[in-house]
DNA sequence: GTGGTCTAGACCACC
DNA sequence: GTGGTCTAGACCACG
């Protein structure tokens, strides 16, 4: 479990948690059947409330990346690799699409735009 | 000066404020020396408090896009269209950068973001 | 704002918010746009902590019963009336499964089941 | 002794054993004085803490519905058919209940009831 | 004033 | 040990 979190950040600490392990899960990184660390132990780990780390978890079972056992522990959940693949597309062409459509407005044009993502795409 | 409120986005009121009237003023929409309307009227329109309408101004003010004259009101700062265009540019490849970055995170290819940038321009 | 709780039961006290909120909202007692007291003020209405008043709340806006503005306040969200008339019977559907489905598994038929639900809608 | 177990439940292990083993004694297809499997064997079979299965044969005979004799091991009750078809109604009917209550609270009516009971019935 | 986030600490049930 | 619930109190951004 590989989760870096700034307590600077603007971005709330659990959501920060939250992001990390979603995209750990959908790449693959994180295997269904796979053991979380309990809340008490990732907030030691991070150095958080017990109540951050719980919230984090509260939300990827929302979204039923991972269960929740009461008394064992938190798990990935088992799911379709298709599914999977379609989820880590849904996450970007979602955040794109409100960029895009900000771009519109400021009247960027499509090749304009196309120049630009291969730009960023080599810097970042 | 077109600007649409929404009370129920999660965009603060005076974000929202800032960044139409930005967008108006990097597309040339609203011209360099043109005065907008004082903080009390855009309240009044927009059926705000006084306090959130100055708070968009002092934004704007701060990124050099409008100057604000005491006791006279408020005008569009008169730029260079090179830099306007710049200006232009630049908000959405900051935005952009922070999509492909994660997007990269997430292994998606760079061939995959340019099919998906067509789809989303269409749909936008 | 009629609202009961009651320390002493198993059922969690933001459940038993979220249940007796929903059950006004889905039975169009409290309308659509209709304001909700302020999670303080709820918490103080109830004499419990603002996180538990809070928790109701997330809750209901989940469902998409209610949406709450940040510095505003929660109000119920306007709603189809087939949409809620749905809601209601869904809500007691998905109970009555559970126990008829259990009352199969102990070989009660459907006239019994029948003859008991008369009796008990008498006594309710 | 035919108990399966879900770890995954939020019903408690414990609850799911004394369930099913209540049902089988009420329907009759464990008779009166029938031995159970000892604790610890039942630990063994479902893969659970002894703990557990202890906990469910005590929640069984503080119901009446098993006897446990030490050094010897646990055995049905002998109980009259009539007062077994009585509770097997009686769990039913306290269930029943409670879902026919909120029913009432969300104003659905004795009709409708009877009907949303025949197709949950075919379905279950 | 409002909600959003975070903290430290507590008690409970289950295993 | 685990998670589930609840508390009291804090700081922040927004209006």
């Amino acid at each position: 479990m590989d989760i870096i979190i700034s307590n600077s950040s603007q971005e709330p600490i659990y959501e920060q948690i939250v992001r990390q392990i979603r995209n750990q899960i959908v790449t693959g990184r994180l295997q269904g059947g796979e053991p979380l660390p309990s809340i008490r132990n990732l907030a030691l780990q991070l150095n958080i409330s017990v109540i951050t780390s719980k919230r984090a978890y509260e939300e990827l079972e929302r979204e039923g990346l991972i269960v929740t056992i009461g008394g064992k522990g938190s798990y990935v959940s088992s799911q379709n690799k298709d599914h999977l693949r379609e989820k880590r597309y849904g996450i970007i062409e979602e955040k794109l699409a409100v960029v895009v459509k900000e771009a519109k407005v400021l009247g960027i044009r499509l090749q304009e735009l196309e120049e630009m993502l291969k730009l960023v795409y080599e810097e970042a």
